[in-house]
DNA sequence: ATGAAAGCGCTAACAG
DNA sequence: CTGTTAGCGCTTTCAT
């Protein structure tokens, strides 16, 4: 259990430390007996390399610390934390994982030593707990979530994706087109894009209380109510619980009323109609993460990478 | 960027860096002036343990590798391996993860010194892979799949998940039940549950190429023809055709037949009438796995945890 | 071509 | 009460 060491085939084999290693590294200027001689010990003996001895040595780390929070709720960052995962081992690393939930800091401290990048997928909760941060010998990179100019930070422009399902909707027809979400903010975007818009398009907004399913079941008596031809939804989830408001009431997607979400959670590509939904830049974060922490940039990197419309059949054909 | 040492912290102070140790340590035998010298010199430097250093010198790991597969496919591995993680941070333990997609050997090769748990979600693909499991100083914990004597393994139960939900089906008066899916071990079982059946019950079998969605949508034609009032199928992506198929076919569930799936996939919940499906021991597996990792035992645990039925809408009520 | 030795940051046995 | 020191497993500089 123990594992050899390399000082173990040294004793083994009568070298030293430093001929064995130069043999098993296959560097020059090792008499060919004797490096074959190590090797065939080493394989006898079945000595591994103590990865984490060598890097500590080298002060190097082939592990990248990821924050994620409940990982409940959006499925979203469940796709860009697994993501980042696939590509961080494609690129010879291996994902550290801890929460946002507990102490950040105990997490951070814990880490001190193994880690020299921590991807962060919310947002320290405090202040403090952003000050905290400057205290430890690694980089940060802050995904989707607010930092400061000290930090790396990979933005997500929703505002295109709202767009362009807009856009897709009044193309295909639609005439009436409610808005369902909870924040303030985004439906001040919506009134914007929307506000040139002519040809007698309509829109509207319900509001809900939470993004959740049955908020979006809540909230179908009063779309419907509307005389909407379309809903946005904010969320995948409310957009799942008008599907079953409108399954209730025998109300068909989308001959009755065309149907788009965001997130692109995977239930939306399996319902009956599959639903239209606007998706993160899933695969553009993760590539973009791991250049960062394979590049190792001096300066913190600031990028914006876009929402996309993902179209499907719960929105009519024009 | 460096971070500070212990070492410099002794210089700083002029005390040696046994005394700071013991300082920052609290141990006993400390003058108090120079115990607060100490900390104040740790604050005002911003002195963080480096726990890899600690670690590597007392032998000792928080962190365990977690191998698992594509994480696509069914949804059952990737609850596990979520409710997992959560449950090592909360234990104190950091999870580290790999694929067994590329080669196992090369990260565990990688993982050497920094792990001394892997619990792994699939089976190392070929025979010699798991030879080379003995050569790592670390102990392995296989959950559902198998693995041979030396190493830890949990298994799951399916069985008594389907003989309930079989009994839920019967039970709410269903007279032609039939079992979709891929395996043909699985079948065998199904036969065997079965066969004791009385009171005019009958059973049936429509075999599927695959088990994901489209085959689900592929046999509702045979399912519906055979006159069933009740079909389980082996996973949920394969109910989740049969939903659409149904959808399609103005086919109403439960009323016209009941439906129960199998993994418990979080679209379950949300299919419209709620999916009743058979779960996996999500929780007890995490249970598990801590308790061998914070206990170390000597011998290999080998257990075996059940499935068991979550009863929703999709079955009719007797 | 080979070896001695320092040192990464930390712990702890052992002396004073 | 405090300091000296060895050593975890590895890399690498500098002699020989």
């Amino acid at each position: 259990m123990a594992g050899v060491t390399l000082k173990k085939l040294a004793e083994l084999s009568g070298l030293s430390v430093r001929t064995v290693n130069r043999a098993l590294k296959d560097q020059r200027d090792v008499a060919p007996e004797k490096r074959e001689l190590v090797r065939r010990l080493a394989r006898q003996y079945k000595y591994i390399p103590n990865i984490a001895a060598r890097n500590f040595r080298l002060r190097r780390k082939n592990i990248v610390g990821v924050l994620t929070g409940d990982r409940t709720g959006s499925e979203a960052d469940l796709q860009k934390v697994a993501e980042l995962e696939r590509r961080l081992i494609g690129a010879g690393y291996y994902p550290l994982l801890g929460s946002t939930r507990g102490s950040v800091r105990h997490t951070l401290e814990a880490w001190n030593g193994t880690v020299d990048f921590v991807v962060s997928f919310r947002h320290p909760q405090t202040p403090e707990a952003l000050e905290v941060l400057a205290d430890f010998p690694c980089s940060f990179i802050f995904v989707d979530c607010p930092a400061d100019e000290r930090h790396h930070r990979i933005a997500v422009n929703r505002e295109c994706g709202i767009a362009a399902a807009y856009r897709c909707l009044t193309d295909a027809g639609c005439r009436r087109i409610v808005h369902c979400g909870t924040s303030g903010l985004r439906r001040k975007f919506v009134e914007h894009i929307t506000s040139g818009r002519q040809g007698g398009i309509e829109f509207a907004y319900v509001r809900t209380e939470h993004p959740e399913i049955e908020d979006g079941f809540a909230a179908g008596a009063a779309i419907m109510r509307s005389g909407a031809d379309a809903v946005f939804f904010d969320t995948d989830r409310m957009a799942v619980g008008f599907y079953r408001y409108a399954w209730a009431h025998r109300i068909r997607i989308p001959d009755d009323i065309s149907v788009v979400g965001f997130d692109d959670d995977s239930v939306s590509e399996v319902l009956p109609p599959p639903l239209s939904t606007v998706a993160h830049p899933v695969a553009e974060i993760a590539d973009a993460i791991v250049k960062i922490v394979t590049s190792g940039p001096e300066d913190p990197v600031r990028i914006t990478l876009d929402t996309v419309l993902v179209r499907r059949d719960s929105i009519r054909r024009g």
